[in-house]
DNA sequence: TCCTATCTTGAATGTTCGTTCAAGATACAT
DNA sequence: ATGTATCTTGAACGAACATTCAAGATAGGA
């Protein structure tokens, strides 16, 4: 494939392959192996696409995996919105978020990492920008879900003096601690427990 | 220098560096950039040893990641005896470990990450052996938790129906989750506000 | 003081990696 | 149907990597 031409009134042929898909292959490969460790050999194999037509495309290793960032944060917004369709019962739907997570931790694909915290760990202290890239990525996330609190909170769902930046906030470190004791213990109970807790102190808590 | 000799009464010259000295500085390096990316010259820079030493020495770098494994989680179990040394107040004990490790998530060396839940997020799916080394010491971090909890129910300084072993858990949760926020948000005053409501939920929540 | 087993050194090695590029294949305008 | 600009292919390249090894340096027993 080829990058975008700027020229007008030219022959064009159009890229081959589907985007999306080759970039969420290229995030599985990612989140299989990290960043470094994951070779063009293997991006080959996983997105179909040879080292040649990725470079056109991507301009770099580096360049794949800033469009897979991308990908990755339009298709977690989405999966956001769909669990948070209305502005009534935020909590239910937060429970089944938060359920849903849990699942994902157990699965034996790639999805049980996140492959923003994978790669932030990956590239801390090597690459500025990306870790720039991660970090904003993050922060909208927790944001979207500030709103759901004060979402909540308005509908009366949830009482408490602590503001909705601070629950989100303690919300996400637990979602992050969550994913990281998942690579050490594949036990549902456990993770399910220590999910269930979570919801509990966040909407139910005293502070 | 070389490997232990298993031969007797012979010549010997004893080994011209200090073992520990080289493991915190191998340490240090992965700390800073990983397993990967740390490269036999980045070691050689921070250990002083030539890549023939080292390989006499640990095998492998492979080796070496074992051997700075071990001598980190030595370090890691020193430092917490250092932190609960009695078995009053254990409670006040635990907030100081607690400050202490926001305190390392603010500096700007390597001990902001935790070697062992670095090194797990790199090599899970890649090595199976040292991620079951990892996830033990983990194990065993975790447990000296428990036990203080257990000896803050028995003090009478912690009144509440959930076990020790699911206090200690959801505490390291927290803490995984805070170490992973701090590489996002360097601020103070937010992994402050983090650690003082995880302190709270954990001791004094209801359940 | 001398000898020898051991330690240290750093250049050399083979491999793997990201990247490039020229040749071949293909689709669209005419 | 034909020409041509664009896309695809995969071999080739230099750089960087972990690892090895033989030569030089050194300490301790005699």
């Amino acid at each position: 494939m080829a990058r975008d031409s700027d020229k007008d009134n030219v022959v064009m042929r159009t890229a081959e392959f589907d985007g999306e898909k080759v970039l969420r292959a290229a995030m599985t490969a990612f989140m299989h192996k990290g960043y470094g460790k994951t070779s063009m050999q293997d991006l080959k194999k996983a997105t179909g696409l040879h080292p040649g037509s990725i470079y056109c495309a991507f301009d770099s290793k580096r360049g794949l995996l800033l469009a897979a960032l991308e990908q990755y944060k339009k298709d977690r917004n989405s999966e956001f919105q769909g669990f948070f369709p209305g502005k009534a019962a935020v909590l239910t739907e937060l429970k089944s978020y938060l359920d849903n997570i849990v699942q994902e931790c157990l699965s034996c694909d790639a999805s049980k990492a996140c492959l923003l915290t994978k790669a932030l760990n990956e590239l801390a202290e090597q690459d500025d920008e990306v870790q720039g890239i991660i970090t904003d990525n993050l922060a909208g996330w927790q944001q979207s879900i500030t709103d759901q609190f004060e979402q909540a909170k308005t509908n009366g769902e949830i009482n408490t003096q602590r503001d909705s930046e601070h629950l989100a906030r303690y919300f996400v470190m637990g979602l992050y601690g969550l994913r990281t004791i998942a690579q050490t213990h594949p036990k549902e109970s456990v993770l399910q427990q220590l999910a269930d807790q979570l919801y509990h102190d966040v909407c139910f808590g005293a502070g």
